[in-house]
DNA sequence: GTCGTCATGTAACGTGTTACATGATTTC
DNA sequence: GAAATCATGTAACACGTTACATGACGAC
């Protein structure tokens, strides 16, 4: 069998590139600069960082804090950059689709109409709130203190999601419009594929 | 614990709604149809149809053939219907982005400029031949004798990977335009952010 | 003769989320 | 007094892919 490159890994040392960080501090790494396009669970980050460990691809220093828990904090090691920069050289694998509210439009005819504009209007109201996320995460892109070449892929990175978060938005319109249009065609509506 | 609901299910119950099917025809149809947004393995479809009989969403006709493989026909119950249905009116859960050329954007600083506009000429080769073939999906709609509305729906969730898929075309050539001009201006290139 | 299609199914394995477990401190 | 934050970690479970297993037929 040949299993998929795990890319829990690679993220977690593609991070760990631009500083040590613990486990915790990834979380909110991910979260905060590329929730956009992807994210980790705990639940992935902890055993992952054992395995680097055990791999010598980091390693691990103990931080005592009075009044917190520890902290364990991660570093690259040089074997480490190399098994990144090895990914890294690869061509990115294809996304995987899994579109659920496509799904439910494509299967439009087993509902009501309205309730697929319903399924549309949800979707356009969390496109837009991802807009405005992305508007906060320009602004964080602009204030961190990061070198010139970092701070212009981060940009393109978060370029592509507003590239898409608009496209998304060009859609939920045109769908709208043209179910509305639809519904409102009553000798289109009522004539069959059979006829 | 809150299992997330398990999406192969619907997605097979929504094929099954436009008529009886055997698991190797709700592969092709997966993919002919809903590729562009969707994707299911036999191995998931099997277990998956063994599952729905046993709840009684489904009945099975065993269909023998000559110099051929008995086939398994799939027919959706009225139980199955009204499952489907309640799952249908509800919202859909948002997508959980993974894209792994957007990460290795931005881990660009850790490769040359010129690797990076490699990755994102080969997403570009990729995305162009998923434009062509979009072309072909549109084709197949059309030329399908399926009733007014689920042409609609078809369209619509057809129309939506087109958005997308400009959008990231628009992307790449705007990406590969900034990375060439940052690359050309050697005085920012040098700045460093701790200067 | 090899490959692709038709056709079903299982086994092995990796991926990923959520819940549970623990516990102090800070904020509302 | 409740909830969020800091901080780590494990266990249970669902999701999903690929490989394996079987075997006939037709095309090149």
């Amino acid at each position: 069998m040949m299993p998929r490159v795990n890319r829990t890994r690679f993220a977690v040392l593609g991070m760990l590139m631009s500083g040590p960080r613990s486990g915790y501090d990834l979380k909110k790494d991910f979260e905060e600069q590329i929730s956009n396009f992807w994210s980790e669970s705990l639940g992935q980050i902890y055993p992952t960082l054992y395995r680097l460990k055990e791999e010598k691809l980091v390693t691990v220093t103990v931080k005592r804090q009075q009044g917190r828990p520890e902290r364990k904090v991660y570093r690259i090691t040089k074997r480490g950059e190399e098994v990144f920069r090895e990914w890294l050289a690869l061509p990115a694998e294809p996304i995987r689709w899994r579109n659920e509210l496509l799904l439910k439009v494509f299967f439009g005819s087993a509902m009501q109409p309205t309730d697929v504009l319903r399924h549309i209007e949800q979707f356009q109201t969390s496109e837009l709130e991802t807009q405005s996320l992305y508007q906060h995460f320009a602004n964080e892109i602009e204030s961190r203190d990061v070198s010139p070449e970092r701070r212009l892929y981060w940009r393109l990175a978060l370029s592509s999601g507003r590239h898409i978060n608009q496209a998304r938005l060009d859609w939920c319109r045109e769908a709208t419009d043209e179910i509305r249009r639809f519904t409102a065609e009553p000798e289109r509506n009522r004539k069959k594929s059979h006829e």
